[in-house]
RNA sequence: GGGCGUGUGGCCUAGCGGAUCAGGGCGAGGGGUUCCUAACCCCUCGAUCGCGGGUUCGAAUCCCGCCACGCCCGCCA
């Protein structure tokens, strides 16, 4: 149940393994690999190339010994094996097709089976100074990508917002709140706490940096003390913070779950302090042998691990540092859980790799941790702040996504062929799924190591390649089914009138669906899953044209279109639930 | 200065050692709807895969050098 695709390959892979063998060639190099497109094979072999030179023959000529030498007879999948110039192509079995319908037809088709792995994917994690922007974005839409990707590949996960609540930013928050009075500020673009609360964030830094020296001096003073209070464990000094952060922060997660992107635990920053455990890191680097203390500060020399300079885990004054918290907040994770995964910026490598350094010295496994990094998203005139109040705020860019959307629908109203009078609902319903849905698959689609600069026209491209593209073939799927339950046709799984071209490629793109999902989830590269199902929706595009189900030339081929109408509902439905976005049941 | 990342047609992007077409999309031009939704499909235009070397039977893909851009090199997070 695990895919036709991974089964096969794995026969071919064994095949081409027993025939080498038999031929007394090495068998280290398999060489086995999908044909480009206009090849009719489902995998192939270049082996040859590689064995020529020990054969001592060309090898298109080795390629057909391996082919002869091919025993498909006690595979279920794999039906032959043919030789074509230095290649050996593999073609499959009519139970290769019938199984991937069949299979295809259970709603969680793609799904993988249970790995038995708790896996905690820590994501977005932004400091609690504003509202999200959308420079910001990519994390929560790459790492709740790659959450949904991991539980589909079979993985327990749980969704973690690590709360940087003790921090510098943070201190000068609570302070500028306390400090400054509603009526000096601006209005609140939106009426909500972040938007309301940013205010005297960005107020207080300003008078930080505008002030003279003698009142600057004099806050310097107060944060300190905020600071100096949740180091000492201060419980009123937590409330006050408090105040703040879980403020801010309920108004961001308000944006974030429009996304969505929603958590199962909001990890504070603070509750390493005053739990202990970070104490309990620092007392247990002091006494490790890179420890040294320079500057009244306690350092690692990481010059063993490839890090020019020290990493301070202890200040002069006797505090902690963010990465020493975080070092505590890590073993956490490993205490709880197989794996964990983190989602961050491009700007926090270094501080990752020296993290990985410590968490060894500390005498952890940090093979069970993977980092993965994005580059920021960019305006055309340079990066966006949340302190400074430049950028474009994430609800502002979903709301004119929407709008958009709605646009649109409204636009197709008036042509529409369809007699199924589309509601009020029905158009607000469509106009969020196909908005919001449009934005994230333009940032998840991406590679994340790829800089974007972002610009509102491309992303809000409702054309070709975007996530209404998808969103079509999936709506137009719902409506063959629908419409077939009316007229009373049952799907039934027969591959035998499923011929022509256009349907054998359906199903073997449909086929390989697991398989994508597999090695999306290995490499936690849900773009890889991006990419797929836009190949995939372009078969079915070619599909629909092609093959009609309602008008099918009898009730049986009528029949068997609709099961791979259903398999192909479900593999869409999956591939867009994989990557977060709706998959609409009309548009 | 050092480290990491990115560089694919006018623009965006996939591929990251294998098939004398380097896939898509946007854009430009031309077609397609008495037939399951045209947010669709088909055709045409357009690329010395940043530059220069090297390894290999084979390189956009690996190695070296260079150039451009981004990020980092705090007792900030």
């Amino acid at each position: 149940m695990a895919g036709m695709f991974r089964e096969l390959r794995s026969e071919v892979e064994e095949a081409v393994e027993t025939a080498l063998s038999d031929l007394g060639l090495p068998t280290d190099d398999l060489g086995v690999e999908e044909p480009p497109e206009d090849v009719p094979a489902v995998l192939a072999s270049s082996v040859a190339f590689r064995l020529a030179g020990e054969v001592g023959a060309p090898p298109p000529k080795v390629a057909v010994d391996i082919a002869e030498e091919i025993d498909a007879t006690p595979y279920d999948y794999l039906e032959s094996a043919e030789p074509q110039g230095p290649y050996v192509n593999f073609f499959v079995s009519d139970a290769y097709y019938a199984e991937t319908v069949a299979a295809g037809r259970d709603a969680d088709y793609g799904s993988l089976p249970d790995t038995g792995k708790d896996v905690v994917v820590e994501h977005t994690s932004a400091n609690p100074t504003g509202p999200v922007h959308v420079g910001r974005a990519r994390n929560p839409i790459l790492g709740d990508s790659i959450a949904r990707l991991l539980d589909f590949a079979g993985n327990d996960v749980e969704r973690h917002y690590y709360v940087n609540d003790a921090g510098r930013q943070v201190a000068v928050f609570t302070w500028a709140y306390e400090t400054f009075e509603e009526s000096d500020l601006p209005d609140p673009e939106r009426d909500r706490s972040d938007y309301d609360l940013v205010r005297y964030y960005r107020r207080g830094n300003a008078y930080l940096e505008d002030a003279d020296e003698e009142d600057a001096a004099a806050a310097e003073e107060e944060i300190a003390e905020i600071m100096q209070g949740l180091e000492a464990g201060e419980e009123e000094t937590y409330e006050r913070v408090a105040v703040v952060v879980d403020q801010v922060l309920g108004g961001m997660r308000q944006s974030l779950e429009r996304l969505p992107a929603e958590f199962d635990e909001f990890v504070k920053e603070t509750s390493f302090i005053r739990g202990g455990e970070a104490d309990d890191v620092v007392d247990r680097l002091q006494a490790s042998e890179y420890a040294v203390y320079e500057d009244d500060a306690w350092q690692l020399d990481l010059s063993p691990f490839g890090f020019e300079k020290n990493l301070v885990f202890l200040r002069s004054d006797g505090t902690t540092l963010y990465t020493t918290r975080d070092l505590a907040h890590h073993e956490w994770k490993f205490e709880n859980y197989d794996e964990a995964v983190t989602v961050l910026g491009e700007d926090h490598k270094l501080q990752a790799e020296q993290l990985d350094a410590a968490l060894e010295i500390l005498g952890n496994d940090t093979s069970d941790l993977r980092q993965t990094f994005y580059s920021w998203v960019n305006l055309p005139e340079g990066g966006m702040s949340t302190r400074e109040g430049t950028g474009v705020d994430l609800d502002d860019l979903l709301d004119e996504s929407v709008a958009r959307a709605r646009e649109e629908v409204e636009e197709r109203l008036d042509s529409r062929i369809r007699d199924d009078e589309l509601d009020e609902d029905d158009i607000d319903r469509i106009a969020r799924q196909v908005g919001i849905g449009a934005v994230r698959y333009d940032i998840v689609s991406k590679q994340p190591t790829k800089g974007i600069t972002f610009e509102w026209e491309r992303a809000l491209d409702f054309e070709a390649q975007s996530a209404p593209y998808v969103q079509y073939v999936h709506a137009r799927c719902r409506g063959i089914l629908n419409e077939a339950e009316s007229a009373g046709i049952e799907a039934e799984t027969e591959i035998s009138l499923l011929d022509t071209d256009a349907e054998r490629d359906l199903l073997r793109v449909i086929a390989r669906f697991p398989a994508v999902i597999e090695e999306a989830a290995e490499d936690l590269e849900p773009h890889a899953v991006a990419t797929y199902v836009r190949e995939f929706a372009e078969t079915f595009n070619r599909f629909y044209r092609e093959c009609s189900v309602l008008n099918a030339e009898d009730d049986d081929v009528a029949a068997a279109r609709l099961g791979l109408v259903e398999a192909s509902r479900h593999t869409v439905a999956n591939a867009l639930s994989v990557l977060g976005i709706e998959a609409p049941k009309s548009m």
